[in-house]
RNA sequence: GGGCCCGUAGCUCAGUCGGUAGAGCAGGAGACUUUUAAUCUCUAGGUCCAGGGUUCGAGUCCCUGCGGGCUCACCA
């Protein structure tokens, strides 16, 4: 027997069954912890099975990526702690297309499918020249395609299952049938928590009509195998053999339970709209033994993940939803798995683009450290957290060594400064710190590229005005006069006379330069700065110019003397 | 109405099987001087919302109350 099949709670189901399993502290994240309890409720069974499941229908948010990510980290965990899984996730793409989203193209089209499948409504973005993925045949194809795209970068692999071709093909038949066998009972828990009783003549079904695709549809069953649909749209009246399968599926409350069965899904997190009582998961609870004859998953309710300064959580629908793609533009791969590994799931938080980001990325560098540090006796229980946090963001599985090195980079802080002293020029950064020394090796010249190019894209695209600054195309046009001029004749005098000046050198020259006149050198660099790029104030002087070099820098100094 | 979460330093928050209250920023002192929220060292600062309970021991577990937020009760 496997050694995680004999992990129990403690006190808990190893009562009697001989010695009982110690706990490791180890094994200290919460999603270990997750990990420990589906074991406990599911002994036996191997793989275990975990699964995610989201609609497509609208852009797969970053919220809707916190389900992912969550199943993953238990699936990690599991598989850390000896456990074989099998990770499934679920697109239900079989939804009802319900409202158009406001920044979607081809509104007329959409609009003018409304109530469809969202596996039947054209791809809006198959003329999109912008579109990354192409062209698909359906709404629901395109998203699907855009988030799975998304996490592979992630290191997330799981097994995708489409609902509408599992209802089509009649995979779920027995299911549907079970359900409608069992209606009464699933009516009876439904109708605890409605405010208005189910009707006598209600059926657990939904669909669509084969003839127009709309949703709005009156049911019959024959006590068999058959369902006769009738299209309150069109009037076509269609007869279905579940057996055979068709547009013919189950309401969600009876979807989700049923596919627990189905698959024998031990975990599944859920969102915190299913997780109240009466919601889908308390319900589905109660219907998927009686019903299905199946246990519910274990459960973690997660929160919203909302987005700084958005204002109000993300929603597909009203547009300007932002994406797992959008955040890796600005964060490294590894580094958002950490952001979620290091929250609580049924914590909120905020995923910021603004100046946070700087702050994030020097509580992640410290993280790193942390957990590569050698234990001392003094915080190790901390350093354990924090180092287990850090294994399970990382893209591989693995176990950090403490006292181990990590691959060096930048900090973000210092690193944007000279990608803008090299306007974005990646290759130019790169020989720049190999001159430091800062980068000795491929492994840190791969490490340096993956930031480099997200600081850059953050520097452009989202920071602070005070933040960015632009070495000058064209020389300024209008020239210093008396002091100010004064000196500037002597800075350029120094860079004219030593050309590959080093920033060492340079220190001495700055400081004695202003020698002589009423100014400070705190009063005269922003003549300097305006001459280089056009601002009053700028990065250190002696970085700027000795990175930029003299054949980039004198040009532009001399303006202020013509 | 039901359920869940939050309430810890001036601010934002961490505190993961209960074991001497923590970090970042802001503040104060010093060093360095290098100007994007520079860096380093040191320092100050809390009735852990209130009340009760369990325990040798509670920020942590249980109950009650107050304040704030979210969610379900239509669909998914």
């Amino acid at each position: 027997m496997i050694r995680a099949a004999t992990l129990r709670e403690p006190g808990g189901a190893s009562r009697g069954m001989g010695q009982q399993q110690a706990y490791d502290p180890y094994f200290s994240h919460w999603a270990d912890i997750a990990a420990r309890r589906v074991v406990a409720a599911h002994p036996d069974r191997r793989p275990i099975v975990v699964a995610a499941g989201i609609t497509p229908s609208g852009v797969v948010h970053v919220g809707n990526f916190r389900e992912v990510m969550t199943v993953d980290l238990v699936a990690r965990a599991l598989r850390d702690q000896g456990v074989p899984i099998r990770f499934i996730y679920s697109w239900d793409d079989f939804d009802v297309f319900r409202k158009v989203p406001a920044d979607a193209p081809e509104q007329a089209m959409l609009t003018e499918n409304l109530r469809r499948s969202v596996a039947d409504v054209p791809d809006p973005f198959a003329n999109d020249p912008a579109n990354p993925v192409g062209p698909r045949d359906s709404y629901a194809s395109h998203h699907i395609a855009v988030f799975e795209a998304s996490l592979a970068p992630l290191g997330i692999e799981p097994e995708f299952i489409r609902q509408s071709k599992a209802y089509r093909a009649g995979r779920y038949a027995e299911g549907i049938r079970r359900a409608l066998e069992k209606k009464d009972v699933i009516r009876a828990v439904l109708d605890q928590f409605r405010t208005e009783p189910l009707p006598e003549s209600w059926l657990p079904l939904a669909g669509f009509c084969r003839s127009c695709g709309r949703d709005r549809i009156d049911f019959g069953w024959d006590g068999d195998w058959f369902v006769d649909m009738s299209c309150r749209d069109c009037g076509t009246k269609t007869r279905v053999d579940l057996r055979e399968g068709g547009d013919v599926k189950l309401p969600w409350r009876m979807d989700w339970p049923m596919r627990w069965a189905y698959e024998g899904v031990c975990f599944e997190p859920g969102g915190k709209d299913h997780s109240s009582a009466g919601g889908s998961y308390d319900t589905a609870k109660q219907i998927v033994g009686p019903v299905f004859d199946w246990v519910a998953p274990e459960y973690v309710p997660y929160d919203f993940v909302r987005i700084k300064g958005g204002g109000g959580k993300i929603s597909s629908s009203a547009g300007g939803a932002v994406t797992v793609a959008d955040c890796l533009e600005v964060y490294e791969p590894e580094m958002l798995r950490w952001i979620f590994a290091s929250q609580r799931p049924n914590s909120e938080f905020q995923i910021s683009f603004d100046a946070d980001v700087i702050k994030l990325y020097e509580d992640w560098d410290r993280a790193v450290a942390t957990a590569h540090a050698a234990d001392d006796g003094k915080n190790d229980k901390k350093r354990a957290v924090v180092r287990r946090t850090i294994e399970l963001s990382r893209l591989v599985p693995g176990r950090i060594e403490p006292g181990s090195e990590p691959v060096r980079v930048p900090s973000f802080r210092p690193l944007s400064m000279t990608l803008q002293i090299y306007d974005g020029d990646l290759e130019g950064t790169l020989e720049h710190y190999r001159r430091t020394g800062e980068v000795g090796n491929e492994a840190e010249a791969e490490r340096l590229r993956l930031r480099a190019v997200r600081v850059w894209r953050w520097i452009e695209q989202h920071a602070p005005e005070d933040f960015r600054y632009r070495i000058r195309d064209t020389p300024a046009t209008e020239a210093l006069s008396g002091e100010p001029r004064a000196i500037l004749a002597r800075l350029v005098a120094v860079l004219e006379a030593s050309p590959d000046c080093r920033e060492e050198d340079l220190v001495p020259h700055l400081k004695t330069m202003c020698e002589g006149t009423s100014l400070s050198a705190q009063d005269f660099y922003p003549y300097v700065y305006e001459l280089l790029i056009a601002r009053p104030k700028g990065p250190k002087l002696t970085t700027l110019l000795s990175t930029m070099g003299s054949t980039r820098a004198l040009p532009l100094l001399r303006a202020g003397l013509a």
